[in-house]
DNA sequence: TTTTATTTTGCAACCGGTTGCAAAAAGAAT
DNA sequence: ATTCTTTTTGCAACCGGTTGCAAAATAAAA
């Protein structure tokens, strides 16, 4: 049978309210009675039960991670991450996929039935109303790879998308294309038309190049090849493509060298994201990268101050994205 | 602030044992009363705390899903399955990464704070100690991926690795090369000690082919690569590799094209777990591969069987792997 | 209508802890 | 030794629910 804190109390002979204290710091209990009731523990291998102490001090430890990003390889990084810096510091990751959830509302509540400390929504595709919906309800969140605004709402930690996009355009200019294309991930995704926006706005200043733009159907291998095969079938094709996600761009790339393409000498493909097969020596993608180790320390680090403070005034947390250079595009002229 | 069922009741001017009822299927309750509380539960906005209840009922509906493989992109789809079909039984997973804790008690002990009511094991490279462990904590647990034996101390769910290291060596045989090499992953990990056993079983049968085998550091494309090019160096070439991940395939690919050889021409490699990128046109690596969808299907079944029968008689549940045949061995002469 | 069987409801104890408060114990000051 | 502080301890109520049991309400049978 599970032991409890009474067991204790009855084995070391004192109250129930002497174990509890016993295993919480800062409560007031002698140091005599502190090890006679450690012994007792140990005598019967008890541990406290988390969820029932939950009741009376309204914390659980339990922190929501929810996200919709379990394709993404480089969410495998994000997952290792977010667990590991939260276990390090005394909570307990509960997962929440919605992959195929669309409602916010239903979320929220199936987060709330287990009293969750706070939530992170780890997605660069959900709208933004998902992370309000969990503010809206009281429950501390912070949206990590989500979408900045200047009058936040909500506690976002991550990059800027439109300058991360005006500096794909900035080096392929630098390299001197002299036309340029955008292979966007899901059309309406926040990521993809931030990056979108940086990216003309860049090329804005320099008319002198030709740029066109299209989608990918989502952020996958596939996407990227079917895209890049339909743009070279079409035959309007720009001499490089800044991709939305590094999957899209292996995509396109090998799309590329089945129809005969040299990379870079016929073609220039920049990436985003900077995953680790990028660097694979049989890819060697330039890409641009974002710091994610920072970003998920910092969303650890806020969500950890929000459970002392939870009406904390909303803050965006921006970290630059930087230029990964491989071999995927030609060397400036 | 939170409402309680005190709050229903009181605002539907009924006990809290009618709320609590209403809330649970099966209990005895007159229509009108469901109906009155729910309108009363409606207004409030009401949502039962699964953490109060589970105190008297025992049951949490959390499902401790505990892994070290944040590393390898298959897990990533186990995961992704992993949480969705839990969720799809209204079970909820905590997530534990064992990737830098290497203390099997703690990690039960962590669990049972949180009184999960399950644990999932999801790893081929933790020791058969770590579930066993659980289920000498009475917690009942599958370990998903594990070693199987033939009298099981838990639940195991996933494939006979030997099998598949018969299945990769008689693949390797019909193939007509005439030497063959093992290049596996970490030497000490159950799966790697079964496939390669597999392997040299088959073998065994086939003296007339030369065999050596060698071990990556990890399952990583890094080590793959390193592995092979350290192979190349050597002078000491085998005709075709069965390498115990793809990831490590696909390491040893790269290190070959380097080196100027012609796969499947020059060198044959067969892979083992058909992950999504062995597909990819770029690398269309042949492959073993693991019905990862109907391991985690089963894995999930058997968990929620435990639930109702934590004594259940371990079992084992293996499926087959099956070769998926891409463009890196030669054609069967 | 009365009696009996069945269903619905509320009371109160309980799940495993925590905590304010006052009593008891220990220590310091006189 | 006595009084005053400070620290340590236990009592009992509470956190948000569930559930066995008996009373109340309803339905069925006589």
């Amino acid at each position: 049978m599970v032991v409890t804190l009474k067991d204790v109390a009855t084995r070391a002979g004192v109250s129930t309210s002497a174990v509890s204290r016993s295993f919480t710091d800062g409560a007031s209990v002698s140091e005599k009675m502190r090890r006679k009731v450690e012994k007792a523990a140990a005598d019967l291998g008890y541990s406290p039960n988390a969820l029932a102490s939950s009741l009376t001090t309204g914390r659980t430890k339990l922190i929501g991670l929810v996200s919709n990003n379990f394709h993404n390889p480089i969410f495998l990084q994000v997952f290792d991450l977010f667990t590991r810096k939260l276990q390090d510091r005394g909570l307990r990751p509960l997962l929440m996929n919605l992959s195929d959830e669309n409602d916010a509302l239903t979320s929220v509540r199936r987060l709330q039935q287990y009293s969750v400390d706070g939530v992170v929504v780890a997605s660069s595709t959900l709208p933004p109303e998902f992370s309000k919906a969990f503010r809206d309800a009281g429950v501390p969140v912070v949206n990590s790879f989500g979408r900045f605004s200047t009058s936040p709402e909500v506690h976002v930690v991550g990059v800027d998308n439109s300058e991360c996009g005006r500096m794909a355009g900035r080096e392929l200019v630098r390299r001197g294309y002299n036309s340029v294309g955008f292979l966007g991930g899901p059309e309406h995704a926040t990521s993809t038309i931030d990056r979108f926006r940086g990216f003309s706005q860049e090329l804005a200043k320099h008319p002198e190049v030709a740029r066109r733009h299209s989608y990918a159907g989502d952020y996958s291998f596939e996407a990227g090849r079917t895209e890049m095969q339909r743009i070279i079938t079409s035959g309007d094709m720009a001499e490089a493509y800044f991709c939305g996600d590094d999957v899209l761009s292996i995509g396109a790339l090998s799309a590329l060298a089945d129809a005969g393409f040299d990379v870079p000498k016929d073609i220039g493909i920049i990436g985003f994201n900077d995953m680790e097969m990028s660097g694979w020596a049989s890819i060697n993608l330039t890409t641009i990268g974002q710091p994610i180790e920072q970003i998920i320390h910092s969303s650890v680090e806020l969500i950890v101050a929000m459970l002392d403070d939870p009406d904390r005034y909303p803050e965006v947390r921006l970290f630059p994205c930087k230029l990964v250079e491989r071999g995927t595009l030609r060397p400036v002229p």
